[in-house]
Parts: structure tokens; sequence; C-alpha cells
DNA sequence: GTGAAAGCGCTAACAC
DNA sequence: GTGTTAGCGCTTTCAC
């Protein structure tokens, strides 16, 4: 087998507690034998071994990662790997392994989350998704296991998760404020799927500012779709059927309203000046659609860094209290809004 | 603490290792004791612990990913989740957990690597990219530990390395040689990060399909960058600052060809009428750009798939000698080409 | 068919 | 300061 601390002890005539001690750096070892345990360390090319450590500490240094189930569209969207940086980049930091789930279904995913906690694979998870009737949520709380959610908990009493998120509401109502103030009334609202979270609260700032600026909601101008791309383009036909068609648009995600954008070309309507379009996320991509999009950075690395943030605090901290973190907003301005003349 | 092995065995009566034989589900157990043990592992809620059975068993049941240094760059590219979707389906499939590398930096990288190896974090493990003089190579090589690459090795005896790739010189020379049937002589190059091996590999296509049409290689119209997005767009000002500029254009990524797409049409030249451009890799977008991008479909997910499934059976089996894997690609027409008419 | 006991590699009391 | 020892939770000989 592979060299053990007991080699080493030998080696360095010293004990093997020793060794661990000098492994730890521990104060109490000389600086003297220090060195000579270092030293029978490097000739032997002695090396910890994780398993045996974590089964004494109790503790794996390792952190769960929670994709969300529909994994194909998941990893369509920029939005996952671009949390995912913000999550490895603390976890080096913090000297934390990360383990991903590969569950492809809820309960797949489900299963994936008891093997992790009841087995002992991981300190904490983090999942990437806040989904309506969740099943993983109420799981971790009901075992106590410490974990942190991208987005914000639903169906479950807040006060007991921690929890990184945008104001999503916030920042639906000021786009659509937006758009009203560039003399917009018929806005159309394109969600995405109404399992997450995050679409419920774009619809509730949709909603809040039409409401405050009087004008009635309409149903046919609310729309919800799963699949982003295409979801986009569909939304375009069913609006562009109305008699009266909406004038500008909010838009649940960049590349949906990439395929918006697309859709509206292939129709001949001229975004700004038919239709104006405001969207969420401010991918990479979007910057280079023609015309470049106007939309809301919500900083999605910050949610993954910050998220990964809260949960090694959880761990390592019995009084860590701050349940939540929202992240800031930038609304972002570029070409595919402009004043409705008429 | 939690609920251990002994914990069970008392309470069905039995010795510790008849209940490590009931999860192991041997034949020597009676079906009325395995019963019993059950019975009691469901009533205290048992559930085995990963970690002293890994340390036992000599074995983790996980694999390590290695992601490219360059996680900025690695993770806006679509390419990167795909093949993580492809890797995540097989890992679940043979019940293997994934352990997610965070280095940032080529060094950080390979210290991740070396601790995954030594200390015994990981079964085997997965590079997501082959570099050019990359060090983690040579590292596992050497240390005679499991792994496979997703690409091909480079600068090292290739018989010794198991990896999965797409024959990408072949598929360079074929759109290079679509090209030329097409018409165009003056073809560009815009190629990716010279440390990757697969832009050595389409550059060589390239080269090929120019040589067997006896059409000289000139160095202008052969460029390379980094950055997709902005790689794209600049190559274009290149090209289009030439006296004699290229009427086609063979791009390393679809999101360069989104970056020179954009660029062009900032510059008013028309695709596929004034310039033709073929690119690779067939991402979720490149059928929504305006025109549609011909594009080369690797088969990203299958790349994982397989790289895992490699992987797993290296693990397994000391016999397993099946080093590659070609993975075949399918040439996409759409509407970024044209016959040159003049 | 089942139990006793050793041991995987490490840490942490507890000694001295 | 350093050594001795028990033990983390499991598997696996070796008995019987």
């Amino acid at each position: 087998m592979s060299i053990t601390i007991k080699d080493v002890a030998k080696r360095a005539n010293v004990a093997p507690s020793t060794v661990s001690r000098v492994i730890a750096d521990s104060p109490r070892i000389s600086q003297q034998t220090k060195e000579k345990v270092r030293e029978a360390m490097a000739e032997l090319g002695y090396h910890p071994n994780y398993n045996a450590r974590s089964l004494v500490n109790q503790s794996t240094k390792t952190l769960g990662v929670i994709i969300p189930s529909s994994a194909k569209i998941a990893f369509q969207n920029p939005f996952f790997p671009e949390v995912l940086r913000g999550i490895t980049a603390k976890a080096y930091l913090e000297k934390y392994g990360l383990y991903l789930s590969t569950g492809q279904t809820d309960q797949e995913i489900l299963e994936e989350v008891k093997q992790m906690v009841y087995s002992r694979r991981v300190d904490g998870i983090i999942l990437l998704y806040s989904k309506v009737n969740d099943l993983v949520l109420p799981f971790l709380t009901e075992q106590n296991f410490p974990f942190v959610l991208i987005g914000r908990p639903h169906g479950i009493e807040d006060e007991a998760i921690y929890y990184v998120n945008n104001d999503n509401v916030r920042a639906a109502k000021t786009v659509t404020e937006y758009l009203l103030l560039l003399g917009h009334e018929r806005i159309g609202f394109i969600g995405g799927n109404l399992d997450q979270v995050v679409t419920l609260d774009h619809k509730l700032g949709y909603q809040k500012a039409l409401e405050n600026a009087n004008i009635p909601l309409r149903d046919e101008y609310i729309v919800y779709y799963d699949e982003v791309l295409e979801g986009g383009q569909e939304a375009v036909i069913e609006f562009m059927s109305l008699e009266e068609r909406p004038t500008a648009l909010v838009v649940a995600d960049d590349l949906m309203a990439l395929g918006v954008l697309r859709m509206l070309d292939e129709m001949e309507v001229s975004v700004p000046d038919e239709m104006s379009l405001v969207s969420f996320n401010n991918v990479m991509l979007s910057e280079l659609s023609s015309p470049p999009l106007t939309t809301v950075d919500i900083n999605i690395y910050e949610l993954g860094f910050q998220g990964t943030d809260k949960l090694v605090h959880l761990i390592n901290d019995a009084n860590y209290e701050e349940k939540k973190t929202i992240i800031p907003y930038r609304f972002i301005k570029r070409q595919t809004c402009i004043k409705r003349t008429k």
C-alpha cells in the first residue's frame, strides 16, 4: 500500500501522534522534531489519507453542489456555469472541495442528496435552484443539515433557511417602470418555468409596476415558457397574433430574449422601433446580439461566491445567524428599448 | 453521533460483521437473518458511512473532474457545461460521484490534482482539456493513476494514454474543402488559443485541404485568438483591413463565429453573400443567429459520456486496453456559406 | 451461517 | 514536548 503516518514515524524515530501533530503544525512540537519529521515525510513521499482523516474528524472539507434536475436546460443556460464559477472560486479560497450531484430527475436528485447527507460525503450543501414544491428543501431542513439556497425559499418558513438571492421582484418592477416611462402601455411578459420561484418574483414585480401605473393586467400579455430559446420564439408568435400587440416585452432571460429577437427579425418587426425589449441576467452574449440587449445584470458570479461563503460560515460557526444575503443587481441600458412615439 | 453498524447489530442481536454482510447482500447469510437485520436498519434509520467504507476498501467511488485553468473562459463556452452533462449522466449510471477541481491557474490545478491523487479522494480523473505542455498529464502518467483525457495527448507518447476525441484534423479539412468546392480560394482561418491541441488540429486540417487544392498558405489569413467573442470580432477587423480580403472563414468555435457575425454586421458585410463562414461545435445558439451558422457538431455530450465510460472501465478492469475512442462529428449545413460567384 | 478480532490511516485524550 | 492508546465505522479474514 502507500506510505502511512507510521512509516514516517518509524523513519523519523518518533511516535505516529508526533507525526500527526507535525501535520497539524502543533505549537507543542519542537522545531527540531518538526524538521526531522518533515524530512522523513519528504524522503518517503508521504501524503495524508483524506478518508482516514475525514473518518476521525467527522468532516470532509467538501461541499455538495446540487444542480437542478432538468440538467439539460440548466446546463444550456450560462447561469449555471457562471454561478459554479463563483462557487469554485470561493471554495478554493476556503480549501473546500466540491462534490457534484448527478441526478437527472427530481427523484434522483433527492436520492443523491439523501446519500450525501446520510453517508456524510459532504459537510454542507449548496442548492443551485429554488423551485416551488421542491422536495430537497424540506428534507434538508428536517435533517438540520447545513445548506444554502441560491434563490429564495418558497412554501416553507423563510426564517429557517439560509439563502442568497437578488431582489427579483424589485428588478422586474424597475424594468417594467422603465418601459412605462418610455411611454409603453401594452407591455408583454414572458416568464420562465412557473415552477421556479424567480418566475413568480418577476411576475409580481411586473404586476406591481402596472398596478401602480393604473394599467390593468391582461392575461393575454402574460405567458410562460420552459425552454429558453424556443420559448422566446413561440412567445413572439403568440403576441404577434394578438389584435392589440404589445409594444414592449419583459423577458425572463437573455437567452430567451435572443430567441425573441430572432423571431422578431424573421417577422420583420424592428427592435427597438416597433418592439422594445428588456430581459434579465446579462449573460456574455447579450452584448453581442443586434441590437445589444437592455438587461438586468444580477451578478451571477457573486450569487455563487456569496452562497459558498455563507455555507462555509454556517458549517464552521455554530452562532452564524446571517440568514440571507441580497446581491444587488444593475440595470444595463443598451439598445433594445426606445420611447413609444405614437 | 449517528447510527453505526454496531447499533444495528445490537438491535438485531447479531454481530457487526453480519450486518456488514447483509449490506453487501452476501449469499452466506440466511434469508431470515437478512430480514431481521434490514428491519433493524430501517427502524434505526441506519445509513453506511462512506468514509469508513472508503478507508477500508481503498476506493471512493468518486471521479475527479479537472476543468481548464482559465475557468472564466472555459465556463463561458457552452462546451464545458455540455461535456459535464455527458459526464454526470454516465457517472450516475455507474453510481460514481463527481469531485470537481477548483483551481484557477495552471499551478493551482496541478496542486489540486496532486491532492486528489495523493490523498486518495478519487478513484480516477477525467481531464476536460488537452493543452500543449500541460503539467497534469505527465504527472498522472508518471503516477500511473487512472485517467482519461477529453481531447488528445500532445508532447507525450500517445500510446500510454486513454482518451476520447474527435478527428478534428479531418473535420477542419472537410469544412475547408467544402468552402473550396464552393469556389472560395481566399479562405481565412480563425483559430482558438494556440495552447490548445484542438487549435493545432484545426489548423492542420485547414492547411491540408489548401495544400491538396494547390492553394498556397498565406500567413495573413491565419490568426489565433483566446477570447471567443472578442477574438472573433478582432479577427474580422484584421481580415477586413487586408487588401485582398478573404471571401470565406473557418472559425474555431461557434461563439467566436457569433462575434464574427456581429462585427461583419456592423461593417455591413453581408453573410453569406460577401463572406462565407463555417465554424465548430454546434452549440445551442448557433441555430439562432442570423443567418444560422453552418457548423460541425462534434457531439460534446458524447465526449463526456464516453470519457466517463472509459474511465470507469479503466478503474475496474485491469485488462482494459481500449486506449482511444473517436467520436464522430456531423457537418451541419445552414446558411452562412454560399457559392463564390465572381 | 455467524461471531470475534484485526486493521484501514488517522487524531486526540491521557499520560509522563 | 513526546509517546501510548483508544477509537472513528467499516470490511474481512479466520474460527467454529
